[in-house]
DNA sequence: ATGGTGGTCAAACCA
């Protein structure tokens, strides 16, 4: 079973890249964050058409989750329970199915935005609710993984120069602290090759020709519990995907299960 | 050089 997550940035702009990457690529399922659209809006016909099942649950302009698959899609939880609002708003950041043996989440942590800021604080309780909420699955015998857009560099070596990350969101110690945390849940990283350089990066601004200089950031992972991570054959982040017109900042990051 | 790209939705905000 092939298992990805990608931060789309835009469902609907990134549409013909993703049905191209879907075809190519051809995951069972592929966690989606940042739709930026509401679930009617989802492109569900396209989708389905490459044989896919859709869940979404996006609410409009900004962020937005969904999970495809080819192997089933039950018992599908949108949202976050328990999980903090911000202005007054449970934002759609996470939505959670079970697509054949696997049970998976697709998550959109928040950004953070700056140290100092109301969005840091909401970071980290958002993902102190997370571990709550997958506490349960975590600790069970069934192959379970938390996927997505983290926003987090769990080391120093996950950005492209630390030295420019003074101060800033994405490398401080309490949010590499709250993935820790999450990790005691039951939950260890499944590293990725890198196709190329030697960080894995996941992301890379648009701006500054951040991709062609390769100043990246591996802020998306994948979290699985031991029955998820004993299947793992392979895991390797596609960043083909980032290249050239029409792309997402982000690229996938795919799994390779023995199951 | 204090911006720079790209998304949404049509001005300003988000990443």
């Amino acid at each position: 079973m092939r298992v990805a997550t990608w931060n789309i940035n835009s469902v609907g702009a990134r549409l013909p890249r993703m049905l191209e990457w879907l075809e190519g690529a051809a995951p069972d399922v592929l966690c989606l964050q940042e739709l930026k659209c509401t679930a009617d809006a989802f492109p569900y016909e396209a989708v389905e058409a490459l044989g896919y099942q859709v869940a979404a649950h996006g609410d409009g302009r900004w962020n937005g989750v969904a999970i495809l698959s080819k192997v089933g899609l039950e018992d599908v939880v949108r949202g976050l329970e328990g999980g903090p609002e911000y202005e007054g708003v449970q934002e759609t950041r996470a939505i959670s199915a079970t697509c054949g043996s696997v049970r998976v989440w697709s998550v959109y942590v928040p950004n953070g935005r700056e140290l100092v800021h109301a969005h840091y604080a909401y970071k980290l309780e958002w993902l102190t609710a997370l571990k709550a909420a997958v506490a349960f699955d975590a600790a069970g015998e069934r192959p379970f993984a938390v996927l997505g857009d983290f926003n987090v560099a769990p080391t120093d070596k996950d950005v492209w120069d630390i030295t420019l990350f003074e101060g800033a969101t994405h490398v401080s110690e309490a949010e590499r602290t709250a993935l820790v945390e999450l990790g005691k849940a039951g939950l260890e990283e499944v590293m990725p090759r890198a196709l190329k350089y030697d960080v894995p990066f996941t992301f890379w601004d648009y701006r500054n020709l951040g991709f062609q200089k390769n100043k990246g950031m591996r802020i998306d992972l994948v979290m699985g519990n031991p029955a998820f991570n004993a299947a793992v054959k392979d895991s390797y982040v596609d960043r083909e995907a980032r290249r050239g017109k029409g792309t997402s900042d982000h690229a996938p990051v795919v799994v390779d299960l023995d199951l």
